[in-house]
DNA sequence: CGCTTAATTGATCAGGGTCAATCGTGGTGG
DNA sequence: CCACCACGATTGACCCTGATCAATTAAGCG
């Protein structure tokens, strides 16, 4: 693992950035997690760790954007899926990494060591129903995921992807993107082409606007709903 | 899979998702749910849920093969993942199902009230480490599927699929395909048309052999493996 | 033995990929 | 300070894979 493992201080609490439902797990203010974890910085471009290594820490993202990706035998790549503040990634069943993970923009991360985890939920069940509520989020977002790659064009597959990251931008309709074209091409599993397409013609109808590459605005929410089919 | 393999004792998890390790999870003989559910018949073709309906069971499937699938609008559908003895299915967040389930074949199904089964987890720790561990065999799946939707071609997909079936298979070179073409299709995210030409190009290719149209035998696995890329 | 539905095969079309040229922007060093 | 460079993004021209449309064959089943 190519990370530089950074300071450990106090620990600032990350206690703001906890996910969305929590009706299996348990509330913020006793995240179960919260002693077992210790604290990393990563930066933009570096990997996070490389598929088919050793499988024994799992990570939750406090800030920073980060991609978990699949590489074919010939270099094409896939990326799994984008990971934000709150999420949980690399928390993978075997012993090997079925995927590799690489922070988007500069992250800090929490890490947790597997093995100390699983002995902590043998303890404390709350620790193991929260790792269930990640793992099931993790498994809504790689449905619906699949959905978006199997039956839709190259401009529902963006118009959804912007619809998606609005959600999770504060400002519903002045999203930054923190990836590149090829970043999202291979996530909706399309060309950079196509997606710069995609966007250019967004914008020619005035559905979005482009002040530069990295940011969209979105002029019309109802009219990118229908794009996304 | 083949179609009614009503005997099948302990019924393994699929070798390919269950392979290595059982860390989490704990083996077969203790199936802390065992006591839980109730044992249904489904034929084949009849939904078991809807998308959209109440979201208060979930099924382990005992026999027979089942498909999970969402709907867009305008009638495309995408099947999510077919089910097979010893997977879990409808096990998913949220008050309302994302998807629904139907019996590809005639199905013998164990059915859990998800409240019955949460509040067992709260006393019996190894319930929800057993939950935690069918939802990350679901993730993994919905990952390699995402994987192959993504980023291969139509022959590359369908040489996947079968792989993929065989390994479920108990004589891993002759496949009994449960579905239709068209639930192929749409598990692959291509048309009719496209899985019907792949399969006809590797028989021709001496590959695989068509008896008919629901078996198929595996002629040489390497030159199939090469295909899937 | 027809009737119905699934599957195969063929001909054509179009969406998105590929290849290539250009633009834009931000960083660096003269 | 700005000229230059490097890299990402955009745009255009063309091509190819897989979708679409249509006809035929095969397989169940009453």
């Amino acid at each position: 693992m190519t990370v530089q493992t950074a300071i450990r201080p106090a620990c600032p609490p990350p206690a703001a950035l906890m996910g969305r439902t929590t009706r299996l797990g348990s509330p913020d203010q006793n995240e179960p997690l919260r002693a077992a974890g210790s604290v990393t910085q990563v930066s933009e471009g570096r990997e996070i760790f490389a598929q088919g290594a050793d499988n024994d820490v799992f990570y939750k993202v406090v800030s920073g954007v980060v991609r978990t990706c699949k590489f074919l035998n010939d270099g094409r790549r896939q990326i799994e899926a984008f990971h934000v503040a709150g999420d949980v990634f690399g928390f993978d069943l075997g012993d090997e990494r079925p995927m590799s993970a690489e922070a988007v923009s500069d992250c800090t991360l929490i890490c947790y060591r597997r093995r100390s985890v699983e002995a902590l939920g043998q303890k404390d069940g709350a620790v193991t129903r929260q790792l269930l509520q990640y793992a099931m989020q993790n498994l809504a977002q790689a449905q619906s995921h699949a959905l978006l790659l199997g039956r839709r064009g190259a401009a529902e597959k963006v118009a959804a992807f912007l619809l998606d990251w609005a959600d999770r931008s504060d400002q519903q309709n002045n999203v930054r993107l923190a990836m590149t074209r090829q970043d999202i091409a291979d996530y909706l599993g399309l060309t950079i082409e196509s997606v710069s397409r995609s966007l250019s013609q967004f914008e020619r109808d005035g559905v979005i606007a482009l002040p530069n590459a990295r940011d969209v605005r979105i002029r019309s929410n109802e009219a990118l709903e229908d794009l996304a089919a």
